[in-house]
DNA sequence: CTGAAAGCGCTTACAG
DNA sequence: CTGAAAGCGCTTACAG
């Protein structure tokens, strides 16, 4: 109680031996008599010792936490990615250290500037859209990947989707069910995402001669998805498809499209990108590009731990695929069905 | 590039002073010159020097990070949680260490663990339902707020809501508009929160003479919510009312509502805990207990600082009341109206 | 305003 | 199988 705080010494004192002794047994390193073994381990127990990792990660000039930057971990699908990479990484040794940057590039290199000077073993990161980050800038961390969102002219292993397939056979199901006027609400134009999944959609209308396709951009919010869909739906009467970027804009698209009087899917058909629990419980339940979060946090923290493991990994993304789900919000314009009655 | 890495004395040898004088400037502490200031600042940036964290923490024996424990990361309620200490503490100077314990009790130990091996500054811990710690476990961190979930026997300061009284009033918005059969979903029986609501719901219906009120516990999950709730459905057709006990299980509860071919308010009023999104979008709207999440955030992040500032904070709950947001999923039963009617 | 010495708790060579 | 010495990068007294 009043003696001072446990550390190798004061256990080491105890049984009679050097710290280094103790140190190995801690540790399962070099060769420890069973007897002497047994006798530290009872002195931990009697004096309640913990290791102290601090002391541990000076000495080793790193330390056995892997650092991991998202844009908001409000948002489910990056609280739902940090848990698939903890999972991961559960039982490696190594802990995870979580920071927020709230998508704000200055912020972000604050982040890391701090995370930094923990000597971390590696960092796991969704650039911010503004990313004023290099390759310099990532290479301090030793061991670097990035998730979901790609930076430009930085060479490191990266877990992304295929947005800009997967949106085109977003576009695909709605052009097939007959709408001619599609609109996808994106994110922030600078967003590799954002880009990705607008080639996608384009790519697809532009195999569709005779149809037309709009495209708005926004910050990727719940209220900036309204906002874009309620203005589309005004001012693009004709419109009868949309897709949104993530799960939050689709919820300002469902939202947007009730307050305006539509019904979906019968005037409006709506494809949202990453299921969320809503989904299914909105009538009609929203079919969806899903996005397999939890592989690609399972992928990042692979990645992590075979670089930390020495094996060499080569730069460049990863594509894990994500999966249209037909549900019940898309059905032919009401134009068709009535030319089709 | 090909230098050692930069260390305070790399710098002081550069300059021409002692790394103590380094280390002043870096901190602030003391007097220094202002061309030795200026000269050390000029060294700093030349060699690219970053502070490494650890050797500071050993030698001050305390990290500067708070260590936040929470369930399921998952869960947006913790996301949220986590999001608004972390929004508090922007700015103090300490850090954020998140860990995950999955609502187990060993687990939880082992992360707290690992946590307490850096020494950090305090912890903010949401405990688990079967947490086995004690006041030492705690004590050993220095400075502890427990939030949402309250500990038996733990003197620590805890931010929680006021889950008996908001949950006495749902079910008092229920009766009012006269329904006497209600049921309430609950999360794990040894959830403090658990026990709270409880409380405050047959604390309501003993106030009624005449109505009856079910309970069923649940682990708190979406599939959890629903199962319990289809079985009521079928097993009592009279209850017309139903409260869950938070925005998961709520899912569930709407969602075994619609399965069972009921329809909400029109044949079954409910009423959800702790908003969320999709809970005006569904229609009807669902009205809910809003709890202040971020409140709480800020608060226990409030009550960490203040302790680790040396002031003194007691021990016991700080209550941050939810409140009853009324929209559109209540209603009074199908045959109160055709009596009315 | 500035510096030499010691030490935070641990592990890495090195030597037996 | 075990130990004495040094050092990871920093800050805390102490002394000028």
């Amino acid at each position: 109680m009043s003696e001072a705080r446990a550390t190798i010494y004061t256990v080491a004192r105890a049984v009679g031996v050097s710290a280094q002794t103790v140190s190995r047994v801690l540790n399962g390193t070099g060769q420890v008599s069973e007897k002497t073994r047994a006798a530290v381990f009872a002195a931990i127990e009697a004096q309640d010792y913990r290791p102290n990792a601090v002391g541990r990660s000076l000495r080793a000039s790193r330390t056995p936490m892997i650092g991991v930057l998202v844009a908001d971990i409000g948002n489910p699908f990056y609280a739902r990615l940090h848990r698939a990479i903890e999972r991961r990484v559960a039982g490696s040794g190594y802990s995870l250290m979580l920071m927020n940057c709230d998508d704000d590039a200055q912020i972000e290199r604050h982040q890391l500037d701090l995370l930094r000077s923990y000597r971390p073993t590696g960092l796991v990161i969704v650039p911010s859209i503004g990313s004023s980050l290099s390759d310099d800038d990532l290479r301090a961390f030793g061991h670097v990947v990035s998730v979901s969102r790609v930076l430009d002219d930085v060479h490191v292993p990266a877990v992304v989707t295929n947005g800009r397939e997967a949106v085109g056979d977003a576009t695909a199901e709605l052009l097939a069910h007959g709408h001619t006027e599609i609109a996808m609400i994106l994110g922030p134009r600078k967003a590799s995402t954002t880009r990705d999944r607008e080639e996608g959609f384009n790519a697809a209308l532009s195999r569709s001669p005779g149809c037309r396709g709009l495209v708005r951009h926004t910050d990727g919010t719940r209220s900036g998805g309204e906002a874009a869909a309620s203005e589309l739906l005004r001012t693009h009467p004709g419109v009868t498809g949309m897709i949104g970027f993530n799960a939050l804009v689709t919820e300002g698209i469902v939202s947007a499209v009730r307050t305006a009087g539509r019904r979906c899917p019968d005037d409006v058909s709506i494809i949202g990108f990453t299921d969320a629990g809503w989904m299914t419980l909105y009538p009609p339940a929203i079919s969806v590009i899903d996005q397999p979060v939890e592989e690609m946090g399972a992928l990042a923290g692979d990645l992590l731990l075979d670089m930390a493991s020495g094996k060499s990994v080569d730069p460049g993304p990863r594509v894990v695929p994500s999966t249209l789900i037909r549900r019940g919000s898309v059905a032919p314009p009401a134009t068709t069905k009535e030319r089709k009655a």
